[in-house]
RNA sequence: GCGGCAGUAGCUCAGGGGUUAGAGCGCCUGACUGUGGCUCAGGAGGCCGUGGGUUCAAAUCCCAUCUGCCGCCCCA
């Protein structure tokens, strides 16, 4: 084998793909019941987009992102995430505008230069929502319980809703510096990797399995100390609408996203059948991003769902569909009369999806394909057949066969098929 | 980026220095002249991940590399 996908990639294979196509349609079905309407950005962006608007300090920023420069000299970025090229393209196609929502949903690939793993890919794909222009816990109630009934309708029922809040960006700058502080001396015994990870954002020693780190942690300032009044009542009301909603969730004070576009609501879902890479999906209010990226102050909260993460997770439980045959018939060809072509062209244009043997095989041969193609009739056309004019429509399942006029066939099939 | 485990047929895996590398499943053909599933018989299919080294001799031992997986980091 001299070729290979390149590492961290993936062929999606008949099979897989259906399920990819029905957990598509799942969420767009579940988008269009809250009103989101798709839009589809640029596989690549402006490597500035991702600074400015992730964060230059972020993990995703510093090591992850897959950055070229095409022949034109200009810096562009696959994007590893949805969100940035979303607001891009809202403010540049003037989407909306002050006092109006608008509701966005995507599927897209991205793609982040990390070491694979399973549920951890370099191309991956996911589904989000954003809802853009207002700043209200409803709102992100809205989006937690949208990305709740898609994870519903999938059949994942093992799941938990971990949320918090992070607060506005100056409660947050003076939390910084107060677990700065208090972690200063801690700082000194740790490795040279460790103190610039937290130096560059304390905030991750709050969820750090390292054994040392939780130790000196447990008796830190927490951020509920620093919480300004606005963002204590957003996530009040944020908690009691979840609970109206009936939504399980757990608030997890130790919640920090990767991202640092996050303001107040963060939220994760997580399901205890993915290993280490246990997030289902990941969001939050962002309601400084669209300002930090050129656009006027919006408040906006959103979403951003793992696709393979979603199927991994259902093979986990056995909870992925069956996937269907790809035709209800296979049509047995044993003469080379052009009226046998006609019939087959005639219940395709009826809507049959009828398979075929190109190689037109021994009558065993092709029986045996149709069997094996899990299509749930055989449809017989030999000499014999065109000279009474009828077909043999056999039943796969029971062995029952028939003939049947070829006007009658697709008629027959679909009867039986519907009974 | 760090630590660990593993790569042999399409799939799951055995073989762990000594002739032409095996099994089960799958695939193709036949027994059955035009009827699938079951059974039986036959067949196709392998640079033993890749490169280098040790050795009279390497799928087997050593090194490197690539890929996957587990954990860390991080996250979807």
């Amino acid at each position: 084998m001299q070729y290979k996908a390149p590492r961290g990639t993936q062929d999606i294979l008949p099979g897989d793909s259906e399920r990819w196509q029905w957990l598509e349609r799942t969420f767009r079905e579940v988008c269009a019941l809250y009103g989101y309407q798709e839009i589809r950005t640029p596989i690549f962006e402006q490597t500035e987009l991702f600074q400015r608007g992730l964060g230059e300090a972020t993990e995703v920023v510093t090591k992850e992102m897959y950055t070229f420069e095409d022949r034109g000299g200009r810096s562009l970025t696959l994007k590893p995430e949805g969100t940035a090229p979303a607001i891009r393209a809202y403010l540049e196609n003037h989407l909306g505008g002050p006092g109006q929502v608008t509701r966005l949903y995507y599927i897209t690939p991205i793609f982040r230069y990390e070491r694979p793993q399973a549920g951890r890919y370099r191309q991956a794909h996911q589904t989000g929502l954003e809802l853009i222009g207002s700043g209200s816990p409803e709102a992100d109630a809205e989006v937690i319980d949208l990305t709740l009934r898609w994870y519903r309708q999938l059949g994942i029922q093992q799941l938990t809703l971990k949320v918090n809040t992070l607060g506005m960006r100056d409660c947050r700058t003076r939390y910084r510096e107060a677990l700065l502080d208090y972690a200063r001396p801690l700082l000194r015994d740790l490795s040279d990797e460790e103190r610039v990870r937290f130096e560059s954002n304390p905030l991750r020693m709050l969820d750090s399995k390292d054994p040392r780190v939780q130790a000196a942690m447990a008796e830190a300032p927490t951020l509920e100390a620093f919480l300004e009044a606005e963002s204590q009542e957003h996530f009040e009301r944020l908690l009691e609408i979840l609970g109206t909603l009936g939504a399980e969730f757990e608030v997890d004070r130790r919640l920090v996203r990767g991202l640092d576009y996050y303001t107040k609501t963060v939220f994760e879902v997580q399901s205890p059948d993915l290993g280490a890479q246990n997030a289902l999906c990941g969001g939050g209010r962002y309601d400084n991003l669209i300002q930090e990226i050129g656009g006027p102050p919006t408040p906006a909260t959103g979403v951003a769902m793992g696709i393979e993460r979603a199927l991994l997770a259902l093979e986990a439980a056995g909870a992925l569909p069956e996937t269907a045959a790809p035709a209800d018939a296979f049509a047995i060809v044993l003469t080379k009369s052009p009226e046998a072509e006609r019939w087959l062209a005639d219940w395709r244009s009826r809507g049959l999806r009828l398979l075929t043997d190109p190689e037109r095989r021994s009558a065993k041969s092709q029986f045996r394909q149709a069997d094996k193609s899990g299509a749930p009739f055989a449809v017989t056309i030999g000499d014999e057949e065109l000279e009474r004019g009828s077909a043999k429509v056999k039943q796969l399942s029971t062995g029952e066969e028939r003939e049947v006029a070829p006007e009658a066939v697709v008629e027959h099939i679909r009867s039986a098929l519907e009974a």
